[in-house]
RNA sequence: GCGCCCGUAGCUCAGUGGAUAGAGCAGCGGCCUUCUAAGCCGUCGGUCGCCCGUUCGAAUCGGGCCGGGCGCGCCA
């Protein structure tokens, strides 16, 4: 990559400048690009240490630099910096590169084939995957595919919580049971905190289709609840699953918290923190000691009455994890989970995981918008939004873009006329049909019989428009490098429009079929074959579709 | 009360300790005889919540305050 190399001969003209090379060795783009296409700070790093003048450090710096193909110009600016523009024929060669990898021009193998485990979306199997749940959907999936993309072998996966003793599933059980001997016109008890959503009558009313009144003599209590759970399960499992896939996500993993429990996996986890002295008996329960580790407070691992409460499944579902080959295990949280970050942090340290193999991350609320409004969701009212209802008003596109437009930790709104619109203001529009216009170009060379594998000049591509959209190209893999590395998948979506609007104004400004200038329309059709390419790689990557017709 | 996240243009948000803080939308004014105008160009718009500190340099790091969101169960 261009960063690397230049890196090095940074690092040599410094040591030839008689300066000792930092150890944080910083070159990247400067945010205005008239300050060239890479900049450095070391001569004000230096400065301060040797108590000289930035400037003059520079000038010594720069008059040791090597002579390269690759830049054009290095310029002493500002405070001190130094500038570094690329030269054309170095931008032409990223546009061969680009050319010649095709599909994979942006990978990388930075990481080394490790295994990478991301759970995300892992939503209560007690019915539809809300608005709520949904944002990490697009999040996982993009960065796995980033993952996946920069050298990581990587697994989706879906925690299923079905353990035995998850409370919400005993609720939703007898809210189900409720509704079932409602429609049967049995006594029946709404608990108070219950799922009361249309979808929960459905179902009962669906079990009765299947089997009648046979379940009319189950008791209403924790068994008769955990029956009318495990009936509903396979159908709730599926629905999501069929909701995730719409939305473009499929897992490789659904797995099940009740296994862990079947296989004695809790159980033995309890025995071994006991053994460890991690855990202790207080008030008839069982204590995690994760105060030692960061937490607040210690967690209860068993209730007094003898069941184990979630900790106890999530630390046997990391060991697990672990157990399963994985080097990394990537958590992808809604903000609910906040307090349980350092919570299960410290639990992990206490069991014996290193902190660094695992990593929380976690994005905020999604705020709906919807004529102006802000819709206001509530579950107890069964108001709540859907993945699926999103998907189906707005379109798989547009609901992936959207949610991957804001940074994890920002609040996002999400404007639902606006992800409808077919306008000039949709964003994804415009990325895509930057994409419509090249295949639009291709299709029209084509019809006029240029030959898409010959030989090009590129050389010829000296214009502004044309070196900026040759920059954009090359850029592109340490986009995905960064964004990737910092588990920032909305960085595509930014670079996406900044791409397609290094084009579009490209496309404004430069002719590509002009029948007076072959060699010249022969070397743009490269860079629009290119500039194909790597928007086509980035809407991959973002899972949203790229357009040949709009 | 404690913890996490946020506070940047009218709105929604980018911004890796660097240079004159950016984009989209909204507003105003232009551009279709040519590969799709779902596009392009110009213009207006800022005490980066406030204060103090660290630094050659702070929107960015630290402390304190103010404002908003979320979380603080032997629920998950």
């Amino acid at each position: 990559m261009i960063r690397d190399t230049l890196t090095q001969l940074l690092a040599q003209s410094i040591t030839a400048a008689g300066f000792e090379v930092p150890e944080q060795l910083e070159i990247e783009p400067p945010r205005d690009p008239r300050h060239g296409d890479l900049a450095t700070n070391v001569a004000m790093v230096l400065a301060s240490r040797l108590g000289q003048p930035p400037r003059k450090i520079a000038e010594a710096i720069v008059a040791e630099f090597p002579d390269a193909a690759m830049v054009t110009g290095i310029d002493v600016a500002g405070p001190g910096f130094i500038n570094f523009t690329l030269s054309p024929a170095w931008l032409q060669q990223a546009l061969a590169r680009c050319l010649a990898e095709g599909t994979r021009y942006g990978c990388s193998d930075q990481g080394g084939g490790e295994r990478v485990q991301v759970e995300f979306v892992s939503a209560n199997p007690v019915g539809p995957i809300h608005i709520g749940n949904a944002r990490g959907g697009p999040y996982g999936d993009v960065l796995a595919n980033l993952l996946q993309a920069t050298g990581y072998q990587v697994e989706r996966e879906f925690y299923v919580n079905d353990g035995p003793h998850n409370t919400q599933a005993q609720i939703f059980g007898r809210s189900l049971q409720a509704r079932y001997r409602e429609l049967l016109g049995l006594p029946f008890e709404f608990p108070e905190d219950g799922y009361r959503g249309e979808y929960v009558v459905e179902m009962a009313r669906e079990i009765i289709q299947r089997d009648g009144d046979k379940y009319a003599d189950l008791p209403q209590d924790e068994a008769g609840a955990r029956k009318f759970f495990e009936m509903a399960l396979p159908e709730i499992v599926a629905a999501m699953r069929e909701d995730c896939h719409a939305l473009g996500i499929d897992f490789d993993n659904w797995f099940y918290e009740s296994q862990l429990y079947e296989t004695g996996e809790v159980q033995r986890e309890i025995e071994r923190l006991l053994q460890k002295g991690a855990a202790y008996e207080k008030d008839g329960a069982i204590w995690l000691r994760t105060q030692e580790y960061g937490d607040d407070q210690d967690r209860v691992l068993v209730r007094a009455d003898g069941r184990p409460t979630y900790i106890a499944s999530d630390v046997a579902y990391a060991r697990n994890k672990f157990n399963r080959g994985f080097e990394r295990a990537i958590y992808v949280l809604g903000p609910d989970h906040a307090g349980y970050i350092p919570r299960m942090k410290a639990a992990f340290a206490a069991i014996g995981i290193d902190p660094q193999r695992l990593e929380i991350l976690m994005y905020q609320n999604v705020r709906l918008l919807e004529g102006g409004q802000v819709l206001s969701l509530s579950k107890r009212k069964g108001t709540l939004v859907t993945m699926r209802e999103i998907v189906e008003s707005v379109g798989r596109d547009a609901a992936r873009f959207f949610l991957l437009m804001r940074s994890a930790e920002s609040h996002l709104d999400f404007d639902l006329d606006l992800a409808r619109s077919e306008s000039e203001d949709n964003p994804v529009y415009y990325v895509q049909y930057a994409h419509t216009r090249v295949c639009g170009i291709q299709r029209e060379a084509q019809a006029q019989g240029y030959d898409p594998a010959a030989e090009a000049d590129l050389s010829l591509l000296t214009a502004p428009q044309e070196l900026a959209l040759l920059r954009k190209l090359a850029q592109y893999p340490d986009e995905v490098a960064l964004a990737a590395a910092s588990r920032a998948p909305h960085r595509l979506t930014h670079f996406s429009r900044e791409l397609a609007q290094t084009f579009h104004q490209f496309y404004t400004a430069c002719r590509v079929l002009d029948k007076d200038n072959p060699s010249l329309s022969a070397a743009r059709l490269k860079l629009v074959t290119g500039t194909r390419i790597v928007l086509a790689n980035l809407l991959g990557l973002l899972g949203v579709s790229a357009p040949e017709r709009m």
